[in-house]
DNA sequence: CATGAATGAGGTTTCATTCAT
DNA sequence: TATGAATGAAACCTCATTCAT
């Protein structure tokens, strides 16, 4: 078992083979139930080189938050287009989030799954992470009431909780879409395309803060 | 640390300690890093009686997910009024999910956290609960389709996708709303009543779920 | 699971119920693998009772040993005809040996099984047994060489190991016949009768032994 | 206690170490008795190293079992000369038998008192390895009826019975002359030779088996 | 007479990590 | 660069045994 034997391999193409097989074990066991030997032999390495390269399993378990946190980023900032209205921009991003995720449900599944769920360090990075985004979400949902007009009329903490709402929003879709009958070899049920779920969502979105920033408003007494 | 020691208690009064020693340890340290050492000195007792009512830290930990997810589920019905319109029930069944997530954080995050995190068989467990509260809130939403008189415009799978979009929003505030300064004595930063979270998620869901009822569409080409 | 509860009986009674039990389990799993929390259940009774009669695992262990060996040796002692010749001696201790462990194969087996494979002091209490059986067995070959009119041409040393070769070969066989096929329900071996047994090991030594020492062929007509 | 300290030692030597240091502790404190860290110190190893190099209590016990009963088969099968008569092959194969019990008396120990009483799968495999001898004993008891000219008087059941209560007194006189003052600096007993306990068994044996069969008398010298 | 409640001690097993080559 | 050999520490779990009623 393990990856094809190679030796005499660059240290830079090593530690990638490494992180590799640490994706994909800490996704298929979670943190503390992977061990660093399954890790080792998965990469087709041995353990001591493990060590040598990455020096533990800490330090592996952070680079490998490290990797996957940026290349979400990358993949969601590549995909928005800066100067566009901020319903397009949002748009954009949930394609490339959607996209990025269903292509490598692994390294979600270390973000979303494991390193939040291991305390300290590992949630701080994690949640670094997904402030930046969350960030970014605010800032487009302050721009797009601005943009309407009813700027001020949004509190900052409503703004933030709003943010909050969608970025959960679609992080769940984000594990419903591309969790499931994975082994399933008949009837294999066919997941639905980025696009089609980033376009679910905005609708839900969208027309709800659309209301809100219009004015609309549902309340408790109606 | 650890509980007042109170020696000769009956076995249901005892089990239930346990329980909570369990839901407290498995909250702070995830299900793995947590020792059955550390839960039998949280509960106060020795650890081969752990072993004695609760048989083994895996049946614990189900014993456990078992008893917070019934405790959920049973706080979210009974906030409901059955036979209210949906956008009410959903309301109140909101408030009751806040209401319990927050009086009850280390519960939830037990669930929410930790047990989906650690696959079969306790992923499992959580899952039908989730699902159970998918079906209703699912149902919720095609009620409330009904009585705006656009019966069937929407399709199954969008509808499963939009309760997978709300629930997530909530669950994303559930853990913002009661995460953070837990240990900053000074300058904690006061909790949102949960009747007020609740508030902003119909806001932001049913405005949206309106427009989409009633006909607005946003449109990645628009 | 168990036997039926009993209330109030009287000590010596208990006793022997749970020293049946202690037999039982100690056959089945051992003496290492046998839990004291097994044997109260079989016995019907709790744990602290079998505590308050018989004190510890060691006594319960030395006190069916006691037993057992008091009960093969005085079924061994009961067939046999004080004053016959040797050969009708050892011909009827034989059949009360095969008797006594066809009919009460656990208590046999811990003896055999068991006891001596535990280390001091058990193996100590049932050698002391055996070296009983030993000397009895020893004696008769003694007087049969007498009887044959060969004193003192055997060695002391050639007669006891005679005595063991002899009393293995018992051993060996009662195994044997009372092994085997226990849970199958079709296709019972019929066990060999005592009787029959020792008549195959009373024509194998005795022959040996009649030539050895001179004398005429055994029969067990004769 | 424990063996020289020698580090960096290949693999298959490690194992037959820790081998080694089993089968003392098995023999000397039953297989339930003997705790793996006892094992590992006796090798001079640390516990993990045992558990890497031989995965389980379970498991290392299989494997001593198995090293033992091959080497003692090994020894009768090596001893027996294969075309001559059956009494000389018998003979031939006692003195292997009791020569290497005598040298190896902690694996015939393991053998004979532990693999047999600790129920499935270690009698198993203990019980393949005797039925391997029992049918060459039978097989050579029945080759001796036929070369005496009485093919066929003897029922196969009792040409069994005969094998069993041969190898059985084989066994007892095994331990017999193997046991005892182990720990006694002075007054050593002297064990007497395996060719002469193997005199002394097939004088007991073969007189009696060739009265029963109808030829001579049997003679080591012969 | 009898038991539900409770524990100290010790068992097997696993794992992150290092050393010597 | 790379690895076979080795271990300290700690995890889960069991069991003989006792106390208080």
């Amino acid at each position: 078992m393990g990856a094809v034997k190679s030796k005499r391999v660059p240290r830079a193409v090593r530690e990638q083979q490494m992180m590799d097989a640490a994706v994909l074990t800490f996704a298929r066991r979670g943190y503390r139930a992977a061990s660093m030997d399954e890790i080792a032999e998965v990469a087709g390495v041995s353990k001591p080189l493990v060590y040598l390269y990455l020096n533990s399993k800490d330090e592996l378990f952070s680079a490998v938050i490290r990797r996957e946190s940026e290349a979400l980023v990358a993949a969601v900032t590549a995909a928005v287009e800066p100067g566009a209205p901020a319903d397009r921009q949002l748009w954009s991003g949930l394609k490339g989030f959607f996209a990025h995720t269903t292509e490598n449900p692994d390294g979600w599944a270390v973000l979303h799954q494991q390193a939040r769920t291991q305390g300290e360090p590992f949630a701080r990075e994690v949640a670094a992470m997904r402030a930046e985004i969350m960030t970014f979400v605010t800032a487009l949902i302050g721009a797009a009431a601005k943009e309407a007009g009813c700027d001020g009329e949004l509190a900052d903490r409503e703004v933030s909780a709003l943010a909050h709402a969608l970025v959960g929003a679609a992080e769940s879709l984000a594990e419903w879409v591309n969790t499931g009958t994975d082994e399933g070899t008949s009837g294999e049920r066919e997941r639905p395309a980025p696009r089609d779920t980033a376009a679910t969502l905005m609708n839900f979105a969208w027309a709800g803060l659309g209301r809100l920033i219009g004015g609309g408003r549902w309340s408790p007494e109606g």
